[in-house]
DNA sequence: AATCCGGGGTG
DNA sequence: CACCCAGGATT
């Protein structure tokens, strides 16, 4: 046995039902014969890894593949994200959702390339000071880009600690977090912890799902205090989630010599620096005297008609839209400000957000 | 501690 | 359709 042993031994957590060292090399001995291969998972270049970290934030591996060899085509390092604009940037994010991911991953960017010389840190409280980097993303760019000892607590690895240590409380809350976070840090080995990192992420993925776990084929099986106790479905425990309320809206095809107007969005909040139709929100049913309102001084209208309806929900409301063509008498549009005179050949091309987006089939008909 | 941020998948 | 999933910033 050597020193590094025979310390993990005398450093055991009292809390822990078994030694961390059995629960790391068992992960690890499975993730040789059964971890996926990823493409951002044959580097170890910090801004690669980086990249992938924060689009697989709140989002499936399925989903950001595409998104992230497009993104790397344009932007394939960090000085030429650092230098590119804003709204470039926002165009390739559009439709990942979340979009304060894309704006941050921009700013940081450009403050590593303007106070750093273009190079991450390696220390997870450093990490943690750059935007769109917490403490989760932080340890996985320390463990998988610089091997560091760090632990992540994203949300595969919340549920497999819930289940290992059958946690008896809602996964989210200030006390459990604090749990996590320390069953995490004391379950991350002192080397391999690249490995280590990548293997536990794809437990959660492939093994410990959140339904139909595949116990009979989880290298911890035996360690699993919910397994033991048969509580392997009630676990994690489910938070309660409130109902959210249902907005209307009204958006315009306004139509002037084949091509319609466009805007974009404010470059913060929801859904920011993405295209949409212009519109308003409505409270009641008014829909033509409301347009004509809505239009009113600015233009001849020729024609108003319902072209149908979308819905789409949020993470805290449903909006109903209500889509109308509007056919003006021609003139010389000019756009200006956010606003945009677009062939109408051209929307299928335009980074509309996923409410707008569902709108562009109607207009044929 | 609670709320704000999307979009995709399942049944 | 209703419901589930899931990091970081902001208030």
């Amino acid at each position: 046995m050597t020193d590094s042993e025979i310390k993990d031994e005398g450093n055991l957590e009292p809390t822990l039902p078994f030694s961390p060292r059995v629960f790391s090399e068992h992960l690890l001995e499975w993730y040789k014969l059964a971890g996926r291969e990823l493409p951002w998972r044959q580097t170890r270049d910090p801004y690669l890894i980086w990249l992938s970290e924060i689009m697989l934030q709140q989002t499936t591996v399925a989903a950001v593949i595409g998104y992230y060899r497009r993104f790397l085509m344009r932007f394939p390092r960090l000085t030429i994200l650092a230098s590119a604009p804003l709204e470039e940037v926002i165009d390739l994010w559009a439709g990942l959702g979340y979009y304060a991911r894309a704006r941050n991953l921009h700013a940081t960017a450009q403050e590593l390339v303007e106070n750093r010389g273009g190079e991450f840190p390696q220390a997870v409280d450093e990490l943690m000071m750059l935007p769109g980097i917490g403490r989760s993303t932080a340890g996985a760019i320390a463990a998988l880009a610089f091997d560091q000892s760090a632990p992540i607590l994203d949300g595969n690895v919340r549920r497999i600690l819930c289940r290992v240590f059958a946690l008896d409380e809602l996964p989210r809350s200030g006390s459990a977090d604090k749990k996590l976070w320390k069953w995490a840090e004391s379950l991350t080995p002192q080397h391999r912890t690249h490995d280590y990192t990548q293997a536990i992420m794809d437990l959660g993925a492939l093994i410990c799902t959140p339904k139909s776990p595949r116990c009979d084929q989880c290298p911890v099986e035996s360690l699993c205090l919910a397994r033991s106790r048969n509580l392997v479905d009630m676990l994690p425990m489910k938070t309660p989630r409130k109902k959210i309320p249902t907005r209307h809206q009204l958006a315009l095809l306004l139509v002037n010599r084949e091509r319609c107007l466009i805007q974009r969005r404010p470059p913060n909040g929801l859904l920011g620096g993405l295209w949409e139709f212009p519109g308003f929100e409505t409270t009641q049913e008014e829909p033509f005297a409301a347009i004509r309102q809505h239009c009113a001084g600015r233009r001849s209208i020729s024609e108003v008609r319902l072209l149908g309806h979308a819905r789409h929900t949020y993470s805290h409301f449903h909006l109903e839209v209500d889509f109308y063509r509007v056919d003006l008498v021609p003139y010389d549009g000019i756009a200006e400000g956010t606003e945009q005179w677009l062939p109408l050949v051209d929307l299928e091309q335009l980074p509309l957000h996923g409410a707008h987006k569902k709108l562009l089939p109607l207009i044929g008909a």
